[in-house]
DNA sequence: AGATCTTTGTAGCAGTCGCTACAAGACGAA
DNA sequence: TTCGTCTTGTAGCGACTGCTACAAAGATCT
């Protein structure tokens, strides 16, 4: 099964490169199959059937968006809250990530419904963050991981405001939240 | 036209509540139709495109919500920030105006994709909270309107946090930004 | 009453969805 | 070489999508 399971990670990689750039909604068997060179025949062949399909690519795709936040920012305490935030919202903005960040949105809207491989991954993603943020609080944060849980909800928050243009709401809040030295 | 305003009315009504109970996802033509005792045919007729019909649909959950949050809470200072966080987080999640947020979130998500009605909508829902919020603000805030964005803001963090099932994460995000007195 | 305009039902089109039946090539084991 | 398993292409099914052509009622005006 060696072959095998070497198609089904390129498959899954294109795939994954598909999703970030088109999102779920788009993401029915037939498109996904030309992504990856092949066919909507030999995905269901390969995978089953498209919900395993559908779990498999989002939990590569939690793991390749904790991944990509490791590398991305030296795991250093910051000097104070709010150039931490600062830096992450930049980070998430990024070219590189933020498509991550909107499929991830839209993931979460389908974990709503109350679908495992949704609510999964959603938690999956939601502990690596908290955890990489807890690690570049700044030194003397009596609770880190606290602090890191209040940073990462504003941060779903600001991503929300983000999608509806409230560009004053998110300096406002940020401004409110971590005031500027 | 105001009978044919009658009726268009009474079917915006009765395809609010199904999209309410269904969600966006399952929001096709028949189905709407079924909800509201008439057939795609009529709708088409009606709203002229299924765009067209979805605007009006998105547009009145809006103000739907709107008044139902300037119904559930008294407009009067609450004693402190954190008394206002709890009075809020338990509207939204209450059974009457818990839909509406799923609605909204499923709206954003599809808002991210740059379509008019749905960044148009979503600001209007963030402009209406934001005032409503920053009308109960505690007396003495120096800047209420900032203070309730970032509130608000907060608020569409949690709301995400719920939805993937990490409570931990909002209590201590809550206590950190808000603490009990 | 006749003409005209609005509202509605029936039926269907072209496209997409996830998925499958069938058959055939590829390939290693005997 | 022959067998059996793995892999793949072709073609299509039944359900659903938004939408429309056609025709027939109903309402309204002259």
């Amino acid at each position: 099964m060696s072959k095998s399971d070497d198609t089904k990670k390129a498959y899954l990689a294109a795939m994954s490169a598909y999703v970030l750039k088109h999102g779920f909604g788009e993401a029915s068997l037939r498109p996904l199959a030309k992504a990856a060179g092949t066919s909507d025949r030999m995905l269901i062949y390969h995978f089953g059937n498209k919900d395993r399909l559908m779990a498999e690519l989002i939990a590569g795709l939690a793991t390749d968006f904790t991944a990509g936040l490791n590398t991305v920012l030296p795991e250093v305490p910051f000097p104070s809250r709010r150039a931490l935030l600062d830096a992450v919202l930049a980070v998430v903005r990024s070219d590189d990530l933020h498509p991550y960040v909107r499929v991830w949105q839209e993931m979460t809207a389908l974990a709503a419904k109350g679908e495992a491989a949704h609510i999964g991954a959603g938690q999956a993603i939601v502990d690596g963050f908290v955890d990489w943020l807890s690690k570049r609080m700044p030194d003397g944060d009596p609770d880190p991981n606290g602090t890191a849980s209040a940073m990462l909800t504003l941060i779903e928050g600001i991503h929300v405001m983000d999608t509806v243009g409230r560009d004053k709401v998110v300096s406002d809040a940020v401004d409110a939240i971590y005031p500027k030295t």
